[in-house]
DNA sequence: ATCCTGTGTAAGATATTGCTTACATACTTC
DNA sequence: GAAGTATGTAAGCAATATCTTACACAGGAT
């Protein structure tokens, strides 16, 4: 999970996530993306994103086709939803444990 | 947004946003449940994470009492709602163009 | 005033990031 | 099989993170 977060605190690798969101793209065309950036960089953060799970490959022929993995942010989504309901619960439990008190 | 995910990034970091969910907490007791850390690099994290806004800080007396601030994780829960929401509405966009097709 | 307690900051060592250019590899096409 | 196209990897570099120890400083207590 940390690996997604790190992953996903990258705006290029924000902006590759948005790119591959709706379906397939080969390295190349994502890379042109970001002319400002030579394409091995984009290719780097190609394999952060791999490696975090958060996009998955499929070799087509000469190219290597690039497609976003919903559940590769499960634990992230989990955690800021964590951050707002356990505390929502704990400052209800703390309210009743008031309540009690005469 | 960037500099909150990157902080959110640390599970050190976590851990602290956990203990101060709920409540005001002096620099020193989180720092005790850090054992295996010095007290400064703990620190060094308060400080990380209040330079992205996800706590807040209020000196009373001696101490520094640190609570968490829920809207700085606001960015961060947006792109991930963002990620599946758009997705979801770009793909019935295209469906629906799909159908018009003969 | 002096001392103690709680805390931040400085300096420095080491690891990790994020780029670059140059090279290697694998399909595809002629 | 030779050349071209799409892509990843290696090496190296500058910037940044994350620790450590030593120090500074402010507030409360004596």
């Amino acid at each position: 999970m940390d690996q997604a977060l790190r992953a996903v605190a990258d705006p290029t690798r924000r902006a590759i996530l948005r790119l591959v969101r709706d379906g397939d793209l080969p390295a190349g065309a994502i890379a042109a993306h970001f002319p400002s950036m030579s394409r091995p960089a984009v290719s780097q953060h190609l394999r952060v994103l791999s490696d975090a799970g958060l996009v998955e490959v499929r070799p087509v022929g000469n190219r290597r086709l690039y497609r976003w993995r919903p559940e590769g942010l499960r634990d992230a989504a989990a955690f800021l939803e964590e951050m707002w309901s356990d505390r929502l619960a704990r400052l209800k439990a703390a309210a009743e444990r008031e309540e009690e008190r005469p």
